[in-house]
This record gives C-alpha cells, sequence and structure tokens, in this order.
DNA sequence: CAAGTATGATAGTATTACTATTATATTTGC
DNA sequence: GCAAATATAATAGTAATACTATCATACTTG
C-alpha cells in the first residue's frame, strides 16, 4: 500500500477548521506537532500556546487555522476515520467472500495500529493513541447535536455504515448491525486501553492479541454460524 | 429494595474527598447540586464558582471537600459503581441457576436507569446520565496511572470482576470474562449515548430495548450453547 | 464556657482561551 | 518586475478558570 498512490489524500469535512491546514507550511506542522504534543501531554494540557511555542510560531496564528482544540481533535479523529476507510476500501478489495470480509475489518478495526508511510504528515501510531485516549471526547458534549448537523461525525458514521453493510451481507435478518460494529470499534479501543492502565477489566493471552480474538469470536459467534464459512 | 433498609451507605474511597461529604449538610449539598449542574450544563462548564453559589456558599468551602471537580467526579462515579454492585448483589440473591444470574446481571447493566429512593441526596436518574457522558473521563487522563493506585477505580472493577465471576461459572474456560463484562457496561453506555444523539450509530427496535436485547444475545451467543438454559 | 472545627467573605495569582491591531514578509497576477 | 493581495509574526489585552491564602464568625463538643 506504501507507494503505489503518491497522491492520496484524506477528505476531511471542512466546518472543522477555518484554513485547510494541508494547504501551507504552517498547517501541516500544526497538525504534526499536535499529534506529538497530544500524545505526550494528553489532550487536557495542550494548548494552541504551547503548540505554538513549539513550532515556532503564535497563538494567533494556529487561531487562524482552528477555531480551538476540539475542532482540531475533530480535525485530527476526523482524517484518523477517513483514513481507515481507505484502509478497509484496499483490505476488502477483490475478496468476494462476506465472512473473510468481515473477518478482515475485524482484524483491520481492532489490531494495533503500524505507522502508513503515504502520509508524511501524520504519525498514524501516535494518532492511533490519540483517537484511543480521545476520540470520544469528540462527541460527548452539551454540543454533540449542532456539531453534528455540521458533519462533525460524518467518517465515524460512514466507516461504521461499510462495515455494518458487511454484516447484513452474511445475515440481512441482523437486527443489530450497527451496534455490533460500533461496539466493537469502542470496545477494541477501550480494552487496549485497559491492558495498559487498567488490567483488571481487561484479559490477555500469551503470544496472541486477545482483543482481536475476543472481538472475531464475538462477531463471529453473534452473528450465527449456520451459513457460517468463517471457521475456514 | 425500597425501604427495607433505612441505612443503607455506600462506600467510597476516602482518597477521592478531602472532608467525607455525607458528614455534613454543605456536602450532601455539594453533592446533590453537582449532580444537578453536571447533567444540566455538562462536566466542561461545570465549575466550582458556578457550584459555590447555586447552593449559597463559596469556592472555598467546596475546595475544602474536593481538590477539584476531577476528583469530584470520581466520588460520583465510584458512588455509581457501588451502588450498581449493591443492586447486582440484591438482584442475584437466591438465584441459584447461573445462566439466571447472568441475564439478570446483564439487564441490570444495560437497562435504563429508575430513580431509587433508598437515597435521597442522589438522583440516579441524573447521575446515570452523566456517567454515560463522563465516567470514561476520569480515566482518559495522563494521570491514570498514579489515580489508579489510590484505588480511585476500585468500584468500577470490583463490579466487573464480580460479573466476570458469573461468566465464569457457566464456561470456566472463557478466556475473556473481564472483556465480554467491560465490553456490555461502556458499550451499552455509549449505545445509549448513541441513540439519543448519534443514530447512525446504533440501532432501535420498535416496542423493545435493544441495547438490552443486543448485549443479552451477544453474551449468550458468546458463551456458547452447549449446556445452555438461557433460552428457558 | 473554652477550644476546636466548619463555614463565609474577601482577595489575589497564574494560566487558559481567546480577540484585536499593526507590521512585515511572501506569493500571485499582470 | 512591480502592485496588490494574502499569510504570518509580534504584541497586547480581556474574561474566565482553577486554584490558594487570610481572617472573621458561627457552631459544636468536651
Amino acid at each position: 500500500m506504501k507507494e503505489l498512490l503518491s497522491n492520496i489524500h484524506i477528505n476531511i469535512n471542512d466546518h472543522t477548521y477555518l484554513k485547510d491546514p494541508v494547504t501551507s507550511d504552517l498547517g501541516m506542522r500544526i497538525v504534526t506537532s499536535s499529534i506529538d504534543m497530544i500524545d505526550e501531554i494528553g489532550f487536557e494540557s495542550f494548548t494552541f500556546r504551547k503548540l505554538a511555542k513549539v513550532i515556532n510560531s503564535t497563538e494567533a496564528s494556529v487561531y487562524r487555522y482552528f477555531e480551538n482544540k476540539h475542532k482540531l481533535l475533530i480535525y485530527l479523529t476526523s482524517w484518523y476515520w477517513g483514513w481507515m476507510e481507505y484502509k478497509l476500501v484496499f483490505g476488502l478489495a477483490n475478496i468476494s467472500s462476506p465472512w473473510q470480509r468481515l473477518k478482515r475489518a475485524i482484524k483491520l478495526l481492532t489490531e494495533e495500529v503500524m505507522e502508513d508511510s503515504s502520509f508524511s504528515h501524520i504519525n498514524e501510531v501516535k494518532l492511533n493513541r490519540i483517537v484511543i485516549c480521545d476520540s470520544s471526547k469528540v462527541y460527548l458534549t452539551k454540543n454533540v447535536d449542532s456539531e453534528n448537523e455540521t458533519g462533525a461525525f460524518y467518517g465515524y458514521t460512514k466507516l461504521v455504515k461499510r462495515v455494518s453493510d458487511v454484516v447484513l451481507e452474511i445475515n440481512k435478518e441482523f437486527r443489530f448491525p450497527n451496534m455490533l460494529i460500533s461496539t466493537i470499534i469502542e470496545g477494541a479501543h477501550h480494552q487496549r486501553y485497559f491492558a495498559a492502565h487498567l488490567p483488571k477489566l481487561t484479559d490477555s493471552l500469551e503470544g496472541e492479541d486477545a482483543i482481536t480474538s475476543f472481538y472475531e469470536k464475538m462477531v463471529i459467534d453473534t452473528l450465527g454460524i449456520k451459513n457460517n464459512q468463517a471457521v475456514s
């Protein structure tokens, strides 16, 4: 997937920024360094003032790109979901068996993230950690509804829809496709966090990715083994 | 469950407060009104200054009970998990069938919360909404590890342990008991939030609690139907 | 009734989350 | 190659937040 497409670009809803950061050097530095900083000191301690200092710019200049740090977080998480969707579309291309498609999708959504050299200004490993810690903070606020109207969570819902459509390919009578997929996405993130910080809330297995194993088993069992080619 | 036990008291780890709020009138007002306010304006907008005004006290007095609003949130969520555990113990008393015990536990953990008149200073319906929106914010910070050491999340882990023990009663070979239970607790909360604000991420059913139905099905299917008396 | 404890009143500080203004580069269009 | 537009830097300022400190008073308890 690396250098195949040199000009891939993840589209982000333009309500999240005031000025598109990919259109300038300063914008790229804002994105790159904000990822570094949020990963390092946490979203709560992160401020535009600190960021400006690191990138040798000013607070006012950063504000020309993003209204506030919350909007910047929406931008970063939207990028992440867009990136995941792009990886999903690639990963499922030419795979015709619905069970295989679903298993690949689950793996992608739950496994640990590796760096992707296609996007030099974004460190996907760090961004993944940010998504795990902070992505729920973008919608767990009193402004969800108005922000949702502006399309702030479009990338996330689009990804969920795409995977739940695969679920429906397998069992079109299944009544909970979106619940199933959003449960595994959020669940896998939580479990990775628990594994690192609150191990009593999770389980680990020797020499195996317990999280991916669990969610794969869960989905297969929940969808039923009737015409299940999943075991193969 | 109402007036059976007039002196029930939920024990909270004393690292979460500076002065136990149940020991004074001011303390009770802090707890009661902070629940009202956080539910109404959201945790981000909630400040001790605003709270003090509402309870006719001062910022400094509130600070004598809680170090900061984050600690207050830990107190509130700990109370909630303690309360859930108390309801769980009650709800499972004298039920000997493990499957019945598990089904009752899932129902309790995933269903909508009703008010409990045993605790007059706490509105459980509002507190449940706060837990749904804000409980993850207590551990999704850079201080998790040190706060965990002080026992801040003990109530939550204890509840998860108790239910995962029921899982192991049914299938002691099951490799993911904690993951399963923490997934349904966090999952059910998320899904209720999605149902209210981001409906594309969930599914709803006419005349039925889709969330409880889904998680019950999920757990039953995932644990296997071998010696399953669950359907009965 | 004295001594301790809890609360209230008031004030003050550092930091955050912005907004505004002006000057200086840099790019682009002709 | 130059004018016009645009982007950024420099600086300053404000309101709100998240506290901390001090002192007076009221209330409780031994």
